[in-house]
DNA sequence: CTGAATGAAAA
DNA sequence: TTTTCATTCAG
């Protein structure tokens, strides 16, 4: 009943026609789980003004969030119709052809997936059909009485089609609607102890994901609470709806093979949803709700938190003691526990690292020493990588879970691509540094994001002074940038610090505002339209702004009721306020507002470090770590300026994706990985289906030239590859497949090629991989023609246009079929080239340059992954330098998308 | 908001 | 058979 009205209403009331979108929202299981909290009527209105409402009222830091998720949540309801094989085919693998094609746009990419589809072998569809009757099922299951689509009555335009066309009249029965949720529920296990579940992680932002943390950790104090371990293990069955959760059964899940009692100390959201709920504890009952949900509250409680938690973490860091790692672990303990403890231990700390970085020079103290103040958090960053290093190798698929943090950190880096995700962790949302590398949701699909960005930006507003401090850290000193730089990627950090301006801005601005949120300002994109919302949320965005921060401010002094660390305070208030109590040791950049560079820097540092620790990770799996050093260490020199900064905005801009990376190139980070996008995908479905997405097969667009060739359709020439050396040649298809190979190659679990099976194993990343054959294609070229025939007839006939890298546009139809063989011809023998990790790293920017080339083809797949962390790292180093020089190649587009491939390959 | 693909479902 | 709509995102 209910739904029919509520829909009508919704259309008449909407009027913006954007909320049909909303409505649609995908299905998953979470989403059907909160259905539950809303009507369909209310929906609507509600997301709007209860969002905005939320953000106004902010009574309570934690309705704030909560509010927004819910909202979500409700906006959310609409289940979407499940996706049809092809389209998650298309999910899967749209960013690999986005990679190989960037010039490319989506219709562009969509018709090349569309050749893929039609090429794959019909047991490979089989596979996507299979999938995609199990999310129709499920579906069907959740929305009992979902229908598709009244379709035809269409006449929705009728109503001057203004308002929605696309809303779904047929949107299900309310009575599904609201039932739904229990049969998803059902699904999902055992949920019910996370409240927070309940948000969506589609459109959770960074900061909702802290609030949900917050929540749980007040709903649910088993978790939070005390060691949330136990209640973690059994988290890890269920469906981990909220990402918070499912943060923290990672977390749990990780550390718990290796060792329990780590767990909880491993994982910083771990530790930070005990935070909450300690301090929550604390607080008390209302206060600390209201923690929970600010983000500077949540800081506060973190570094209270830290303190009991770093305890257990250096034991159990002691107990680890392994080789590099566990030194640098261990002093990141350390530094953690010396801020905790007292500016005696920052000292120590300081010695600490001079210890290991004697090479450095006092800046680093400073930097220590700033680092310190903002050691709490950082403390609790701090351990994320390591679990997730750990945990890593493990277990990738776990951390699906959190795209964010393992995949796409290690993905990117190692890719170059700079993937999107981590432009989520950016993401001013992200405003909690801790969500950041929890972000789920993929902004994009909800439109929050927009809303967000929206609101970001009126943050901006109130931000922008703070920025200017900000800027002052790039001209703290370059070397001591590049030393930092060094250390991070020896710790793993990577570049936490450099990333200075950007990430910290972002960061900053959003823990000031919180709010109100970063200038970053990612918005830029989709703000554009929203901004009817804009007033409204403008008005929110201060609000809260003012809230959160006295609610921190009181939180905060309760919490530290003396004991919190002279750093931490000042963290938190920093915010507040100015004023900044650098009682720390001299603080080392005085002169940047410290407080907000701290926070700032925290925050970035966080999702930097996620991704840091990703890699480092990912590293020492591999055994990179010592040539990853080495590597540094070169760059360094070479580098040696300090320009880093450039290097380290893009990298945080990165994680935004569309924000503009502004300086550096932005596009480099457009380009998702495969994985990102499953993973961010991914952070919608509930983990079975994340899961059964992932498991998916994904194919290397290799195996599609391949197939290209013997597809029937194309012509295929089964020429084989005679081999071309043609190193130069440009073929507009080219570059995929290394790319592809790339990441196969990084992630083993992915690389599954249809036919050949290429599975590249971690073992094999190095060199033989790419043994491949060419051959046998299965191919399967039959063409169903299921959908209609017209359509088929159409891409048969029709070439797509592809751009070339040139950024022409050319054919692809039959001539592509020459350029793959060509590509693969290209393949084979580069394959012979293989290793040349150490050259690699100088050459980085020749490297670079190829990559942008189309030719390159397999090679890269060759590489060792060290020789990819290397990469990583030179680029890091180089970054700074080659920002200008690169563009000489004369494809500059290109530059950037693949700034770091690998091509050891010296031609 | 449109489009480009495919496919499921409804009309 | 035709129409909707699901995903994705540049334009």
């Amino acid at each position: 009943m209910k739904g029919s009205g509520g829909d009508k209403d919704h259309a008449a009331a909407e009027g913006a026609g954007k909320r049909p979108r909303r409505q649609c929202l995908q299905w998953h299981p979470l989403l059907a789980k909160k259905l539950l909290d809303f009507s369909e009527e209310e929906e609507d209105d509600d997301e709007e003004e209860d969002i905005d409402r939320v953000q106004l009222l902010g009574a309570d830091g934690l309705e704030q969030d909560v509010g927004d998720t819910e909202d979500d949540e409700s906006s959310e309801q609409r289940a979407r119709r499940p996706m049809n094989a092809f389209l998650l085919f298309c999910k899967r693998h749209r960013s690999l052809v986005r990679q190989e094609h960037p010039r490319l746009d989506n219709r562009g990419a969509t018709k090349i997936l569309a050749d893929w589809w039609a090429a794959l072998d019909p047991k490979e569809k089989q596979k996507y059909t299979d999938m995609a009757k199990e999310y129709k099922d499920a579906f069907m299951k959740a929305n009992p009485g979902y229908k598709w689509c009244p379709t035809t009555n269409k006449p929705v335009k009728s109503p001057t089609s203004t308002v929605n066309p696309r809303k779904k009249l047929w949107a299900f029965p309310s009575d599904s609607s609201r039932d739904l949720p229990s049969p998803k529920k059902a699904k999902t296990h055992e949920m019910p102890q996370l409240n927070f579940g309940m948000a969506d992680p589609t459109q959770m932002g960074g900061l909702s994901m802290l609030l949900l943390a917050g929540e749980r950790a007040l709903g649910t104090p088993e978790m939070s609470s005390g060691t949330c371990r136990p209640d973690v293990s059994e988290s890890t069955e269920l469906p981990q709806k909220s990402p918070l959760f499912q943060f923290a059964e990672i977390s749990s899940s990780t550390s718990r093979p290796d060792a329990p009692t780590k767990q909880c100390q491993a994982s910083a959201l771990f530790q930070f949803a005990e935070i909450s709920s300690n301090t929550s504890q604390l607080v008390g009952a209302e206060p600390v709700k209201r923690c929970g949900k600010s983000a500077l509250f949540q800081l506060a409680e973190m570094c209270l938190a830290s303190e009991g938690v770093r305890m257990e973490e250096t034991k159990l860091i002691k107990e680890q003691d392994g080789g590099k790692i566990k030194d640098l672990e261990e002093k990141e303990e350390r530094e953690i526990k010396m801020e905790e403890a007292d500016e005696a231990e920052l000292q120590e700390e300081a010695e600490f690292e001079k210890a290991m970085k004697e090479n450095r020079r006092e800046s680093k103290e400073l930097r220590n020493f700033e680092e310190l103040q903002m050691g709490n958090v950082m403390a609790i960053k701090m351990e994320e990588p390591k679990e997730i290093r750990k945990e890593e190798l493990e277990e990738d698929q776990k951390y699906s879970h959190f795209p964010d943090f393992s995949y796409s950190a290690s993905s990117k880096i190692i890719i170059s691509d700079v993937p999107n995700r981590k432009d989520h962790v950016c993401h001013p949302h992200g405003i909690m540094i801790i969500e950041d590398p929890a972000v789920l949701s993929k902004p994009e699909k909800i439109k929050k994001k927009k809303k967000k960005n929206k609101m970001d930006r009126h943050g901006n507003d109130k931000s922008t002074p703070k920025k200017t401090c900000k800027k002052r850290q790039s001209s703290e000193s370059d070397i001591e940038s590049v030393m930092y730089t060094i250390e991070a990627v020896a710790k793993g950090d990577w570049g936490a610090d450099k990333l200075g301006e950007a990430p910290r801005r972002k960061v900053r601005t959003s823990s000031s505002g919180k709010g109100g949120i970063l200038d970053a300002k990612p918005p830029k994109k989709k703000v554009k339209s929203r901004e009817k919302k804009m007033s409204k949320e403008k008005t929110s965005d201060i609000t809260k702004e003012s809230r959160p921060l006295d609610l921190l401010s009181v939180c905060a002094s309760k919490n530290v009721s003396g004991e919190v660390p002279e750093g931490i305070k000042a963290e938190t208030l920093t915010p507040l306020e100015d004023t900044l109590p650098p009682s720390l040791s001299g603080p080392a950049k005085p002169e940047d507002s410290d407080c907000h560079r701290k926070i700032e820097t925290c925050g970035s540092r966080k999702s930097e470090r996620s991704c840091k620790g990703a890699l480092y990770k990912t590293l020492v799996s591999e055994g990179m770590l010592a040539s990853l050093r080495a590597n540094v260490d070169r760059g360094k020199r070479s580098s040696g300026k300090g320009n880093s900064s450039d290097h380290e905005g893009c990298w945080s801009e990165e994680s935004w994706t569309f924000h503009q990376c502004g300086t550096s190139g932005n596009k480099k980070f457009k380009r998702t990985k495969p994985r990102e996008d499953s993973l961010l995908g991914s952070a919608k479905l509930d983990e079975e289906s994340e899961r059964k997405f992932n498991s998916l097969p994904q194919y290397s667009p290799i195996s599609f030239d391949r197939k290209w060739v013997s597809i029937p359709r194309k012509k295929k020439k089964t020429g084989n590859m005679s081999s071309e050396p043609t190193k130069t040649s440009k073929g507009s298809g080219d570059k995929w497949s290394h790319k592809q190979l790339f990441l196969d190659a990084i992630h083993p679990t992915e690389a599954i090629f249809s036919e050949d099976k290429i599975t590249i194993e971690p073992a094999h990343k190095v060199k033989n991989a790419l043994s491949i054959p060419n051959t046998p294609e299965p191919i399967a070229v039959q063409e169903p023609l299921v959908g209609s025939q017209k359509r088929k007839a159409r891409k048969t006939k029709i070439t797509h246009l592809v751009r070339t890298a040139d950024g022409r546009v050319s054919p692809a139809g039959g001539t592509l079929d020459d350029k793959a063989k060509e590509q693969l011809q290209r393949r084979l023998p580069k394959a012979a080239e293989t290793d040349c990790t150490e050259d690699c790293t100088q050459d980085a920017e020749a490297q670079e340059t190829r990559s942008s080339t189309p030719e390159m083809p397999a090679v890269s797949a060759f590489f060792s992954l060290a020789a990819l962390a290397e990469v990583a790292a030179m680029e890091n180093v180089h970054r700074g330098q080659r920002s200008t020089p690169l563009t000489h190649d004369g494809q500059p587009k290109e530059m950037p998308q693949a700034p770091v491939l690998i091509s050891c390959a010296d031609q």
